[in-house]
DNA sequence: ATGTTTGTTCCGAT
DNA sequence: CATCGGAACAAACA
């Protein structure tokens, strides 16, 4: 679900809404199940000021001290949302914690419905451990297409493979991947060694500038709804995919072909995007 | 009832 | 060792 756009917007939107308020206090769903350790984690962050938000690769970080960071990461169903109260309508809400600036109160609350995200109290250490686990991020300007090209032949499998790779290429996800890939006309099915540095930067060009866009355009909120901002409103980049769930491709009109790779839906047209080897 | 889903991790097979 | 495919996590929807 959320991809690099979805939480940067969140991570950017919680900066300015948050920063400076204060945990008052903290409840944990009794039907959400996460070890205790976590729950002592959370309880310790009670009186702390936020003093940052970011995120790193998919994660959103909060930084509540030099050594205390709560980090979220939302995989497929995942939801922050920012409420003021009386709040008491959202569906499968996990975590809230209750946030108090002078006289004004909000809460942040972390929901989750098929439960797959992840939530962790962090030290500073801990968090450069996490940090270390990812791949270059397309969007930083000093990653060149000699790194990029690189990353990709350090592994043997598909383009479309090592592009979801986070820990070679951090913040695509399955949308952005399939659409990137088909702006910088590559089969997602072609190798990896099969990529020739001019097919590189078209793809880094391709990814940035869908990054960018889906930024722009505050992410992507498919028919379910699932991906929405902190304050419950949806994004518009799907209203923008180039080929991400199309029947017919947009530019030559030929019929879109939806295949498995790794399990993962993926479209791509065969007239725009042949399968060429070397 | 079956198949599908924006993410990640782990296991066994190759 | 590298990689792949499938399962698992769990819930809603068509």
């Amino acid at each position: 679900m959320p991809e690099f756009p979805e939480v940067h917007t969140i991570s950017q939107d919680l900066k300015k809404n948050i920063v400076g308020f204060k945990v008052k206090n903290i409840q944990i769903s009794k039907y959400y199940k996460i070890p205790s350790s976590v729950q002592v984690g959370l309880k310790e962050l009670i009186g702390k000021e936020i003093q940052d938000v970011d995120n790193i690769a998919k994660n959103i970080v909060l930084k509540l001290g030099e050594n205390s960071y709560l980090v979220f990461h939302l995989a497929m169903t995942g939801r922050i949302l920012l409420r003021e109260p009386p709040d008491e309508t959202d569906n499968w809400v996990k975590i809230v914690l209750e946030l108090q600036k002078d006289n004004k109160i909000k809460h942040l609350k972390f929901c989750d419905m098929r439960q797959f995200g992840k939530v962790a109290v962090l030290s500073k250490n801990n968090l450069d451990i996490l940090t270390s686990k990812y791949g270059l991020m397309p969007l930083n300007e000093t990653v060149s297409m000699e790194n990029f090209l690189k990353a990709i032949k350090s592994k043997k499998t598909t383009i479309k493979n090592v592009l979801l790779d986070q820990k070679i290429i951090s913040g695509l996800g399955n949308i952005y991947a399939t659409d990137a890939l088909f702006l910088a006309n590559i089969n997602p099915k072609t190798s990896t060694q099969d990529i020739t540095p001019e097919s590189a930067k078209k793809l880094l060009k391709s990814i940035r500038e869908i990054l960018n866009e889906g930024i722009k355009n505050r992410g992507s909120t498919l028919p379910d709804k699932m991906y929405v901002d902190i304050f419950g409103n949806s994004g518009s980049q799907q209203d923008h995919f180039r080929i991400y769930l199309k029947n017919i491709c947009d530019v030559c009109n030929g019929k879109v072909e939806f295949i498995k790779i790794n399990g993962r839906g993926t479209y791509f047209c065969p007239t725009c995007q042949p399968l060429k080897t070397l």
